[in-house]
DNA sequence: TCCAAGTGGTTGAGCGTTTTACTGTCTCGC
DNA sequence: GCGAGACAGTAAAACGCTCAACCACTTGGA
C-alpha cells in the first residue's frame, strides 16, 4: 500500500514550487470515482453488447440512426450529426460509409452549400431502427432505471447536466 | 416529430402479443438518460485527451499501471488484472505487450502455476505512473468534483454502487 | 499412468477509430 | 471579379479492440 501513487497521504511534490501541490482525491472521493466511473464503463459494454447481439446494431450505429430520425425530414448535414453523436467527422464519415453499404442511409449533396454533404435516413433505415429500439429501451430500462429510485434518476440527471454544462461550454 | 422511434407515446405493437409491450422512456426519463449518458462520454474523452496529451499515457494504459502499483509486490496474474481493468483478457494482453515495449511492465511465468502469467510493474513503469498521476487527479478534480456539490457527489456514489451491484454480479 | 476436459493466456485477422493531410467549395476584402 | 483564407468532408495509414482459434499446462477420473 505504500506504493500506491493514488494514496491519498501522499503529499511528496518533486517539482520545485512550480506547480501548485496536487489536490490529491481523499478515500471516500475514490470511492466515488470508481463507482462512478465503473458503472458506467459495465453498463456501456452491456448496453452495446445486448444491442449487438439481438439487432446486429452497435450502440454507435443506433445512435446515428436516432439523430437522423429525430431530424427534419431524417436528414442532417455530416457535421450537424456528427455533432449530436458527440463524434468526430472523420468518424462519422467512416461510419455512415459503413451505414450506406447497409442501405440504411445515403448521402446527398446539400443545395445550399456545395461542400456539404446530407446523410439522409433511408425507409430501410428507419425499419432497422424501429426493430432496434425496443431492444434499447429495455437494455436501459431494465439495467439503469428498474435499478433506481425516483430520487437517484433525479441525482442522475442533475448531476449529468452539471458536469453538461460545464463541459459542453465552448 | 413524429417519425421519432423513441417517442414516449408510441405505443404499436407489431409483434402478436408474443412479446411484453416496450417500457417506453417518458420524457423525462429519456431527458435523464441523454444527460448521464453525454457527460460520461464528454468525461471520459476529455480526460482520457489531457492526459494522453500532457503525458503520452492514455487512461488505458493509466488504469493498467494503477493496478499493477496497488497489487501486491506491483504484480499481478494477467486473467487477474483484467478483471480489475474491467478488461478482456485479449485486450490487456495487446496492451501488455506494448506496455512491455516501452518498459513499463515485464512478463514473468507464474511459478505455481506454468500456464500462468505475471505481470510486473518495472521501476521505469512506476516512475511514469508517478508522473501522470497529479495530471489525471487534477483532470477528475477540476472537470468533476470541483463541479460537484458534496450532496451530488454522494449521490454520484450512491448510483454507481447501485448500478455496480446490479452489474457485477456474475 | 494416461487421456479428456478445463483453464490461462496469446495470436492473428478483421473491424472501427484517430490523426494528418488533402480536395473541393465558399466568403470576404480588395 | 479574384485571390487568400476558412470551412466541409473524405482518404490513408497507424493504432487499438474484438472475436475466434489456438497452444500449453493442469486437473481429475478411469
Amino acid at each position: 500500500m505504500s506504493s500506491d501513487v493514488s494514496s491519498p497521504t501522499r503529499t511528496t511534490a518533486l517539482d520545485p514550487a512550480a506547480a501548485a501541490p496536487t489536490r490529491w482525491l481523499d478515500a471516500e472521493e475514490q470511492r466515488a470515482w470508481r463507482a462512478y466511473m465503473y458503472s458506467w464503463m459495465l453498463l456501456e459494454d452491456r448496453l452495446d453488447r445486448e444491442l449487438t447481439r439481438e439487432t446486429g446494431i452497435s450502440h454507435a450505429y443506433y445512435e446515428i440512426l436516432v439523430q437522423l430520425s429525430e431530424a427534419a425530414d431524417r436528414q442532417l448535414r455530416m457535421s450537424e450529426l456528427a455533432e449530436r453523436c458527440l463524434s468526430s467527422r472523420s468518424r462519422l464519415s467512416h461510419a455512415v460509409s459503413r451505414l450506406e453499404e447497409r442501405g440504411w442511409v445515403r448521402r446527398q449533396v446539400c443545395a445550399e452549400d456545395g461542400r456539404g454533404q446530407l446523410a439522409v435516413l433511408t425507409d430501410e433505415g428507419f425499419a432497422a431502427l424501429e426493430a432496434a429500439a425496443p431492444v434499447h429501451v429495455e437494455g436501459v430500462r431494465s439495467h439503469l432505471f428498474d435499478q433506481l429510485s425516483p430520487a437517484q434518476v433525479a441525482a442522475m440527471r442533475d448531476i449529468g447536466e452539471t458536469v453538461l454544462r460545464h463541459l459542453a461550454e465552448r
